[in-house]
Parts: structure tokens; sequence; C-alpha cells
DNA sequence: TACGGTTGCGCAATCGGTTGCAGGTGAGGG
DNA sequence: CCCTCACCTGCAACCGATTGCGCAACCGTA
């Protein structure tokens, strides 16, 4: 009894279908049916035609682990983000898949979660899987180190801090998609002013490298419009945003008259809480997020928020990757502007102050 | 001059480095060093340790094409779902991708947009690349095509509605993860009849089998506890949430005593649009949502809603499929139970007429 | 009929690990 | 001193598709 005999299973559990079942269907040889499904000119229109019937009628799918390991191209992209859970990144990983995929490339998605062991394992798995591009979302890894793991030809750091990158002056870097925070937060904090606020404060997130740049920015704001009064820190715990209570007692207590949240995750709970101790927004304080998450939109009071154009860094990110791996270079770097979004939780401060 | 001479490039684009060069390292061949670095036991423990300083002076990365090419094994899954831009299937990929990585899998992700092609698509995709397992997360597509496309033994439905599948009684069917739509709705409207609500509304969302099983229990429940007044629906255009302002006129027109919604977020887009029609939530009318999503936890008011364990079943199906790779054969599916949290969206209510 | 030029197709090597099988080496016992 | 038996290690085939190169068949023409 041969060891492949045994008991005769009805079919087997359905055996792949290989190049070589088309290419005996239609009566040619491996390669005239490999050329054939490529649309090769040297083969003929009929046979063409005959391999594709066969592949069809066969319902042939090739495998990608044999055709990659031969022409070394994967059409899969990697994408490396903190958290899929968090609107931003959400809206970052959908529009990058949708480019992605319109122009057939697949996507291998890791969350980091912040973790630097995480996100070197990332690395690793995008590497075997010899992903042709590579897309980082707010890494804690340095920028070399990313570059030194990751061919810079096939890597794009979708940063939305660009300080914490090493700034040149001139054209953005190559490969990376940047993100205009310190205009943004610029612009929120001057309708604040315009608004007739002057007692600012600055409610803190968790990411250190961006949250330095948005805090630094009012404040710098501030000391150019000539506001004397220094602008008062809020530090968060680490998990503010699921339990903001006691960082809204601090707020409360102090009372601000407008209050510049790290994110509108922050800014929401925030609301939240400051709502359970009686503080009215915006008559009694002004507040400002940042991202432009869709519940900003249709929160009570809807939240003033700098919008951060996520998808569009996701769609660039997948065609820069995309356009590298073909033309063989990685295209300029972009630095997208962001755009205050006014709404009801600073119409308040406007009228109080600004309408006299 | 040999065709791969021409100018010498400083190391050439990084030559991959090969399980080769590390035999060469380790002065071994290629099969011992294989095998040293799967640590097979045939191999002398001084061995292995040469081979495995060998590849980590190296920084051998194994390429995972060329492997799963002869193992026929890619431990790799396939994700597929509607959309990650929305809170519950963000939640879902988040926690399918964290158990996938876990356990040594990568996940391939592809958001199908409830479009025919793009999921199928999506399968073929699945398949190309060899999955070793593929979860839908309620898809347009018939379980039968699905099973047809995939093999049953690598698949798991991950289906919200329990009802657009065969349901026989007993066990839950192998590969399929469910939730009890039906229980959790019919929870929520008891608490409102409970709360004293006679008038109760139903707001239609855009998915319609799991939409159809929602609305059918609202009106049972209503029917069994002896309710005479019909129950209203509100027929929602298919970008209600995004612009919910009719709705919300037609609603305030007839304004029933509570409104139960498709979902969330349909539910926090009304009371948005509500809120500029001037009705008073919970006052003038109670609002139920579905799904639990975070923000429903810090609306104003907060939203009464049905909690869907999505990151549990985001969580069961990688972990189902990874069983399912390793024992040959799919687990039993799980019926997941929904769980009402009562917050102020309907806390009105009770007061008005629970209280007398 | 013979010959040059196309045109269409197939042979076989190749990508990079894994693994069945066989062989070599060393130690220990008679 | 020789033989046996483990114990390690290496050879070579294999996974499935792609592709450089060469050959066969067929055309028209001299």
């Amino acid at each position: 009894m041969p060891s492949n005999g045994g008991p005769i299973r009805k079919d087997g559990p359905r055996r792949r279908v290989l190049l070589r079942d088309v290419a005996m269907l239609a009566k040619v040889s491996d390669s005239t049916a490999s050329r054939a499904l490529a649309d090769d000119q040297r083969i003929s229109a009929a046979t063409r035609e005959t391999v594709k019937a066969a592949a069809a009628e066969l319902r042939y799918v090739p495998d990608a682990a044999a055709r990659s390991l031969r022409v070394r191209r994967t059409r899969t992209l990697g994408l490396l983000l903190p958290d899929l859970r968090d609107p931003v990144h959400g809206q970052v990983a959908s529009a990058f898949e949708q480019e992605a995929r319109q122009q057939g490339y697949s996507v291998m998605v890791v969350a980091g979660e912040r973790d630097l062991v995480r996100e070197r394992l990332a690395l690793r798995i995008f590497t075997e899987h010899a992903s042709d591009g590579v897309a980082i979302v707010s890494s804690v890894l340095s920028p070399r180190e990313l570059r030194e793991r990751i061919d810079p030809d096939r890597l794009v750091l979708v940063w939305p801090d660009h300080h914490s990158l090493p700034r040149r002056s001139g054209p953005p870097i190559r490969g990376v998609i940047q993100t205009d925070d310190a205009s943004g937060m610029r612009s929120a904090v001057d309708h604040l002013l315009d608004a007739g606020c002057r007692r600012i404060a600055y409610a803190e997130g968790g990411v250190r490298a961006s949250n330095a740049i948005r805090a630094e920015t009012v404040a710098a704001t501030l000391r150019d419009r000539g506001i004397r009064t220094p602008m008062r820190t809020f530090a968060a715990p680490v998990d503010a945003w699921r339990n903001p209570g006691d960082l809204a007692a601090e707020i409360a207590a102090d009372l601000p008259e407008a209050l510049v949240c790290y994110d509108d995750q922050l800014a929401l709970g925030l609301m939240d809480a400051l709502r359970n101790l009686g503080v009215r927004i915006p008559d009694d304080m002004g507040i400002v997020g940042f991202d432009g998450i869709p519940f900003a939109a249709i929160s009570n009071p809807r939240l003033t928020t700098v919008a951060v154009p996520s998808a569009e860094m996701g769609r660039v990110a997948a065609s820069s990757l995309i356009q590298a791996v073909h033309e063989g270079a990685m295209p300029d770097g972009v630095l997208l502007p962001l755009e205050l979004v006014v709404r009801e939780s600073t119409r308040g401060a406007a009228i109080r102050e600004g309408q006299p």
C-alpha cells in the first residue's frame, strides 16, 4: 500500500489548482500558460484565450509565495501603527488599505501599541514577508533605527509631529509625511485670543514628542501675542482618556477661560467629566481639541478642533510606497496643512468676551 | 566586463542575508543551519549555538515566501471586514490582530466596503497568499458562497446577526461567532417599557439583515408585553449617520416617547440633529443605541445602549482559526451575550413615567 | 527544392528554505 | 584491534511559478 494511498478521500481536502493543471487542460506547457496569463504578446491570441478559459474553468488562483519567490516582489505593503481602535489611526489605516487595494496591493497590518519590542517585531514581520513597502505611523522607534532596519527606499514615515524629526529647511524629507501641528495649534490659540480669552491652559496627552510640540506652540503663541499670564499646564495621567475625573477636578478648581487639549479624545473625555462637576462649556470655559475625529462634530457641545487630514495621510503613504516600488526611488515627502474647525465649544468664549 | 560587474556599488542595495550565508559563517551545511535554527534535537547543542550566533550576527531573517512554499503554511490570517473606520470594526480588528500576533501570526486585512466585488476580491487575495485562516466580519456575501470559496476548515464567520444564518437549535455552528442580538434588543425594550414608555419607535440602519432582526425584535417585544400601540419605524436614508437632519425632523414631528436606534452611530447622530430641533433628551424623548461604542459612554447625554463584545469577537475569531490550523478542525462556534448599559439617555423616560 | 526569417512554444534553471534519506564520524565494548 | 551502534551532518529533491534561451514549424521567395 503506497504511503499516499490509504482510504480514498472524497476529493482530498480540495487540492490546490496549479498552473500545471491549467497548462495540461489547455494542452500547453507551464511556461506558455504562465505567459498567456500574463498577456505576453509572444503567445498567439488563440492560445492565450484557450489558457485563460482553462484557468477560469479550474478557478485557478496563482500561489503568491511561489511567484514572489521568483520575482522578488510580493505586492504587499506593511503598515505599523500604534492602535487600530482610535479613530485617527482607523482613518489612516482605512485610507491606506483602500489606496493599496486599488493599486493591486495587499496590506499586512500590525499594531505596535507604542511598545519598542512589539514595534521591532513588526519590522521583522515585514522583512520576513518581504513587504514591497512599509509605512510607519507615529512610532516610538527613532527614525534612525527605522531606516536602519528597513530599506529607506521602501519606507514611509507618517509622522504627525514634524519636530521630532530632524527638520532641515527646504522641501520635506523624502519618504516623510508630516502634518503642520505647530501652525494648526497656533491658529487654535489665535482663535481663542481673538475671542477675548486670556487665561488659557493646556491639557497634556500621553504621547511625549507630539505633546511637546503642541504644548510649546500654545505657550509660544501666547508669548508672541503679548499675553503675560503664564500658560498653565495640566499633566494628564497615562489613562487620562479612560478616567479623566481627577484631571477634570483639577481643571475645574482652576477654571481657566479656555482649555487647549492634546487631542479630541482627551477633550471629549474632559467635557464629560467637567459636566459632572457642573462646569458649563463653553459658558464657564472654552475647550479646543486636536485631530478632528468624527465625533467631535456631534458632541454636545460640538467640539472646536484642529482637524488632521488622516485619510489623506494614509492615502499618500500608500501611494508613495507604490510609486517608490515602481520608480525605484521614494518620492518627496509632504507637509500637510491642518485646519481649525470652530464649533460650539469655543463659541461661548467668543460671546462672553469677544462681543462686549 | 561581466554583467554583474559594472561600477562597484558600496554594498549593493543591502543584499538580503540568506540561510546560506548563516550556514557558511557557521561552517555547516544549509540543512544543518535550518535545523539548528528550528531547535531540532538531532543537531548537537554546540552546533545549534554556533548557528544561532551566526544568524544573530548577520541579522538573518528567513524568507517567508520560500518557507511557506515548502511547508505549505504561511502563519498569516486574513481578515475581511466592511470598514476600518467605524469603532465596532476597529475594535474587532484590533483584538483580532493582537491575538494573532501573540500567537505568532500576521494579519492581512481587507475592507470590503459592503461591496460584492470587493469582497470577492478579498477572498481571492487570501487564497493567493494562502492564508492559514480567514475571518469574515459581517459580509454581504452569503455564508454558502463564502464556504464555497474558502475551505470551511479555515474559515470563521463573525456574524453579528445570527438570524441571517441558518439557525439550527443546539450548539452554535462550527466556525461561527455570533451575538445574541435578539436578546440584547429585547432587554433594551423591556427597559423602556419598565420605565413606563409606551409609544416606542425604531430608527432603521443601513445594513439590511441585522437591521431586520433588530426591528422585528422591538416589534415582537412590544407585542409580547401587550402594547397595542403599533411600533412606528423611521426609515433611514443610506447616509443617515452623516446627514441625519431629515430623519431627525421626521422624528421630532412625531415625537415618540422613546426611540430605539439601529446602532450607536445613528443614535448619536440623531441626538445631535434633534438637539438642533430643540428636542431635549431624555426629557422629551428617550433614546437607545446598539453596539456600545466608547463614545456612547461620554456623549451628552450619555447613551443607553446594548453593548456588543467586539473585542471578544475579534479575539475568539483569531484564536479559533489558529486552533483550527493546529488541530486540523474548526472548534465550535460561540454565541456571545450582549449587555444593556443604561445611561442618561433613557433616565428621563424612567423619571417621567416610572416614578408617578 | 532550398533557404532566411518569423512566430510560437517548451526545456530547464531559478528563487530560498525544508526535509527524507543516507553516509560519515566517533565512542565504547568484546 | 576491530566491530557495532549511536549520533550528527550533508546531499539532493521539493514546493509552484517565472523567464532566458533555443528550437521547431511554417511562411514566402528565389
